[in-house]
DNA sequence: AAAATTTGCGTAATCACTTACGTAATTGAT
DNA sequence: ATCAATTACGTAAGTGATTACGCAAATTTT
């Protein structure tokens, strides 16, 4: 039925993406079940404000290893929403900073609570799992940065 | 430092899209590598179209599991490669069927020599991991497609 | 203190998909 | 045989990220 599925190692790069636009989905579903007006894509730069209260784009961006441009678009739509407010930093003119607004620290307690389950259950779901997606993912992860895959690729090849 | 890879089950949505766009990057590198005019995106229906000769768009497009705009548009660049030719079903006018073309079929060996090696790499790869990437996903997937997130989550909140 | 480099941010274009919508052809119900 | 429903395809716009580029402010070098 599912063909990529079926290809084992090859192209699963489009199947973990497929897999994570399904989680995402997911989380949406779980914030409409609680009635409360949030995205799971908001959720890295919000969390992270959550903790450092104050921090301009490139902090975040690095935080989050991602690029600016996308903390930069993704913190749009947070001040669109009124969750975020923004301001020139006083010590340096080039930055701008970003904090949960009023609005968006009264939610965070509403908030914390739905992560915490959100956690629990998928916590619950990766160690019903005889291999850990998380882990797995990790090790996957830690191999590409350590090589590339062409430079593995050509050592693999030398051998065989 | 990567706020992400932190959190755990949390918000791995992101990462899993990360992970598979740096996978997809090292698969070009491969083709360069081999000096082979081919991109890992067009894999799959390239691929399809080799095991099943002639196909229409939905066909594709349900064998692959994408929509069938992402057919159409992948089809695209790959009839503007010359790698795949198209044409109307006589039999059912709605239908476009696509099929590889003489060069497409003529860039195949080379082709599924590399994808050969690739699979060789890449089971290496997902063998020496402790915690299997593949095995993994499908167990998440599977988890998935027998019920969804939120019928899962309102179960497990059942039980807390 | 001036010049060169680096840093922080912003915008634009692109990518590989998706959803939403429309239309023509076929199939099914009565 | 006709009308409704479904199917196949196409287009347009949106999504959440990226790269590429540019500018102004700060920092470092000399």
């Amino acid at each position: 039925m599912d063909l990529i599925s079926e290809l084992g190692p090859l192209a699963f790069g489009s199947r973990l993406k497929r897999l994570s636009e399904t989680i995402m989905r997911g989380g949406e579903d779980v914030y409409r079940f609680y009635g409360v007006d949030f995205q799971p894509k908001w959720f890295p730069i919000f969390y992270f404000l959550s903790q450092k209260s104050e921090a301009g784009i490139m902090e975040i961006a690095e935080g989050l290893n991602v690029t600016h441009p996308a903390v930069i678009q993704m913190s749009k739509e947070l001040e669109k929403k009124g969750l975020i407010v923004s301001k020139k930093s006083d010590e340096d003119a080039r930055k701008r900073n970003l904090k949960l607004s009023k609005k968006g620290k009264d939610l965070l307690p509403t908030l914390q609570k739905i992560w915490e389950e959100i956690k629990l259950m998928n916590a619950e779901i990766i160690e019903n799992q005889e291999h850990n997606l998380l882990i797995a993912v990790k090790e996957i992860e830690d191999a590409w940065a350590a090589k590339s895959y062409l430079e593995r690729f050509k050592e693999f090849h030398k051998l065989g």
